[in-house]
DNA sequence: GTGAAAGCGCTAACAA
DNA sequence: TTGTTAGCGCTTTCAC
């Protein structure tokens, strides 16, 4: 009893009377054709025209030619609202990050922002400004606007996670991983890196290290911390609470200064050169009085006085690689493997010999 | 032209091989609830259900905790998709940029997304990677998804922006403004800007300046380059072709040597940097031999050695702020004045006197 | 090859 | 207050 739609409607009020609601009053955008106009412009069903917009072989040339020509007159485009609802897939995919300032996430979002418009997916961002309750809230929305999606969440609690993940899937997980949550996982593998980190350190003579310890909770950073606290047996380690932007590794410079270290491993290249800023201006001399390394080479770190020594992670190739794992699960087909991705060291100037003394 | 958006070529799998197509097979999520279960498990009708998932008050109590109650046990939240058929509504705004690497672009995104997510709109993101037509398809297409979009489109002509600007409506325009097109614009006084940091240069002796230019085709590059022309008039100028990114400005640290220059006027705050880090390699003292200067503010800026002197652009501000002219255009009110942001000099280390010579 | 018709899941005008 | 009904605009069997 539905049968053709607003086909038979002959409407009234065309151009004539009520001036154009400037509101989104109704749900008509009032400028727009529809597919039944164009099927009637052209003489044929909206069935075909359906077929002819989507490219289906099996339509004749001739009403081809008719439709393309009815859609280009009426300057037709398909609803994508109404694909949405008759296709069940949106031609969208969902990126959650914990905070858009971060050089990290950014990274990520531009990986993947390049990789799905290639694909001619459209990308939904949100960001929890650090909260990782909101983090599960807005991935949780932002997955039935979408076909997937690529999640950062740092901080939340794996549990959560995975008392979520059913609901979330298909999707990916970036610079985590969580064992037992159905979904693939591209992290970095942080141990290597501050090992790499570590070596570099050492082999440079230094024995006292300083540690400028990132947010507590971040996954990351406890990676990092405990990599360093094994990888460091024979050394003094003194862990100074920092944080995760410059401006705490800046505040950082008078502690790092007490603790009487001779090297200091930021936990990200923005405290490290936060530090390194603050040091100099304490007088402290980088690298003869005090090394200083960070970590994930930001395109900052190459341009600070002088460049810092860091390790370097593929942080758009995470965006990338995030876009391939979703398309692939999208196409039902398994996640693959997890994968971590090594860093590579990248000695610069702000690592010296440590001070005879 | 149109007609045929994208959906022929959604068609055809952009991944070679056959493989299955992305999303779901049919239309069914599967397992989710629909209106029509939640309303037979309530004993209502579907109309009732909408009344009480939208906080209708003209339901009755009771009837209002059995739905809830069928919506709670049947895990139950209408169709966003659907939603957007019947409402006409995405709940979606969108955002353009050239360049989600550059830190102007980002402190948008970040304004932005907190203002829309706060608002509980979702966030659509696309970049054209500096190619101005993209920026037009993109800003259509992403359109289309959306109640309204943002575009930053530096170099896209005035002219077709112009012979798009119906299509895009509601919309607004940042960093830039172009007159006759319909759309308020959240834009920068560079020339103000420049004038601010020539007149702190000429007080400090300066009167050979060379300027970094920015990408030829950058609105704001021309606003800055012709504002430094008028406001040195007694000055001697070289312009030295560079770009836009940290490299472009250390690639160029030769070519400020060769000119003679004493203050170097950096087109954004990345070129100067590296120009910067690049002077420094060439042993000229920064600020005793040559002063350097920046545009932007971006939060590295604080952090170079010695700290770079610039000024500041309320960058998530625009975001913020384009969130609520947008907001308003979308609920029918005037578009109200395009405003222009003064930006605020800061001055920091890297400019002092000229060298007495 | 082409069209008729039945949805996709929700909202809203109109009755009752 | 509540239900009935007619769409929103597109896709997709299923006959012809």
């Amino acid at each position: 009893m539905r049968a053709s739609t607003g086909n038979g409607d002959q409407e009234q009020d065309r151009d004539g009377g009520g001036r154009p609601r400037a509101g989104r009053r109704g749900p008509r955008p009032a400028g727009a054709a529809t597919i039944s106009r164009v099927a009637e412009a052209a003489g044929v069903s909206r069935a075909t025209v359906s077929r002819v917009m989507n490219g289906s072989p099996t339509v004749s040339p001739e009403l081809v030619a008719r439709v393309r020509a009815a859609a280009e007159a009426l300057d037709y485009a398909p609803s994508p609202a109404a694909r949405r609802l008759a296709l069940g897939r949106t031609g969208t995919i969902a990126l959650i990050v914990p905070d858009l300032g971060n050089p990290l996430f950014q990274g990520v979002l531009r990986g993947l922002s390049q990789a799905a418009g290639k694909a001619g997916r459209q990308l939904l961002v949100a960001e929890s400004d650090e909260d990782p309750e909101e983090e599960v809230i807005l991935a949780l929305e932002a997955r039935r606007n979408s076909d997937g999606l690529v999640l950062a969440s740092p901080r939340a609690p794996a549990e959560r996670l995975c008392s979520i993940g059913e609901r979330l899937a298909p999707f990916v997980l970036v610079y985590r991983e969580v064992p037992g949550l159905g979904a693939p996982s591209l992290s970095i593998d942080n141990a290597a890196g501050v090992r790499d980190l570590v070596a570099h350190l050492t082999g440079l003579g230094h024995r006292r290290l300083a540690y400028l310890a990132g947010p507590p909770g971040s996954a990351g950073n406890a990676e990092r911390l405990a990599a360093l606290r094994a990888a460091a047996p024979g050394l003094e380690l003194t862990v100074l609470p920092c944080g995760s932007m410059f401006d705490d590794g800046h505040a950082a410079a008078p502690a790092v200064v007490g603790c009487g270290a001779s090297a200091v491993v930021g936990f990200n290249d923005m405290v490290a050169s936060g530090a390194l800023t603050g040091l100099r201006e304490l007088g402290v001399g980088v690298p003869e009085d005090v090394s200083i390394t960070g970590f994930d080479d930001i395109p900052f770190a190459r341009y600070t006085t002088p460049p810092l020594t860091t390790v370097s992670i593929p942080k758009s190739e995470l965006g990338r690689q995030a876009w391939e794992r979703l398309w692939a699960l999208m196409n039902g087909e398994s996640g693959g493997y997890n994968v971590r991705y090594q860093p590579r060291l990248l000695v610069r100037g702000s690592t010296g010999p440590a001070p005879s003394r």
